[in-house]
DNA sequence: ATAATATATGTGCATATACATAAGGTATGG
DNA sequence: CCATACCTTATGTATATGCACATATATTAT
């Protein structure tokens, strides 16, 4: 009752069907891919413009404050940066009131680049917002600001 | 005008706060760490959950089939499912009418998991529900399958 | 029947993501 | 002053993701 011929779980169709995680990584990946390919140009992947824009918006930042705004591990984000600083659009430079930080701004090149693909983001975030309607699009972004404090608010570390 | 001292690009501060990648990916992270400390105790990452759930509700699928169903790419599911069939939950068999095809399907043991991790899905799943609110979940679960439609409905190899 | 073409999956490479843990630096109590 | 606890970042390991390309198989055209 179980392989090939049996019927599914009834309740893991169901899951399968309403589960927010995986829906939110699905519809987070068809996004994405919609943005690489039309950022491809600038080479830059959807990822590190975003980080690019947070870095512009609030430098001079450090690791531990991208991490929370990106929602994501330090350790992820020491690694993420690490393609930019090599493509030399991150500086890093350790703090000297406290040097076990290290403190993120762009360069000039980093700068610069960023606002060559500033119309590319834009017409990816035009194409996509009209291929979902303005009104799922009004619903869409303030659902995901709620969700991405789940991280913030939730009992991360009890 | 640009490093440490002059003001940030206006443009690149309003993008990322209403960059649907950005706030896909970031609340798509935060649901995902919900979900993977929920899920710990099954030995199950939040990804290969949903992955088996996908394959009992759909069993016997190609890897193709898998793809488009998780709007990723085939490379990719090659690759994910590896883990799974390395713990023996999933099991992939050479189709003999056409022997390019891989067939997926769940083991015993698969399923087993499966039925042993859904209690905890559901918790996981009602935790953030319960703090998004019915009305956000009820406009998100929507608009992401909405988005999700996007890689496929695109003039993705135009 | 054989060559050209199309399709399904796998590999090489690069990036993204997170947990456990280490390494280095700071602060603090004795 | 030093031992210890704490904080910040980096590394080891494992998985997730996708593009370019390779491989194997099937289909189609000549």
């Amino acid at each position: 009752m179980e392989n090939g011929l049996g019927a599914p779980s009834k309740l893991a169709t169901q899951a399968a069907e309403v589960c927010l995680c995986f829906h939110a990584r699905k519809a987070s990946r068809a996004i994405t891919q919609v943005f690489d390919r039309i950022l491809a140009p600038t080479g830059l992947k959807a990822t590190q413009l975003s980080l690019l824009m947070v870095v512009s918006a609030r430098e001079p930042m450090r690791i531990g404050d991208l991490a929370d705004a990106l929602v994501s591990d330090s350790t992820t984000v020491s690694r993420t940066i690490k393609p930019l600083i090599r493509a030399g659009l991150i500086q890093g430079s350790i703090d000297s009131e406290d040097r076990r930080v290290k403190i993120i701004n762009l360069s000039h090149s980093g700068h610069a680049t960023l606002e060559r693909a500033l119309p590319l983001w834009q017409e990816a975030q035009s194409h996509i917002a009209k291929r979902l309607g303005g009104t799922i699009v009004q619903h869409l972004l303030p659902a995901l600001e709620s969700a991405a404090k789940l991280g913030s608010t939730d009992e991360r570390k009890q």
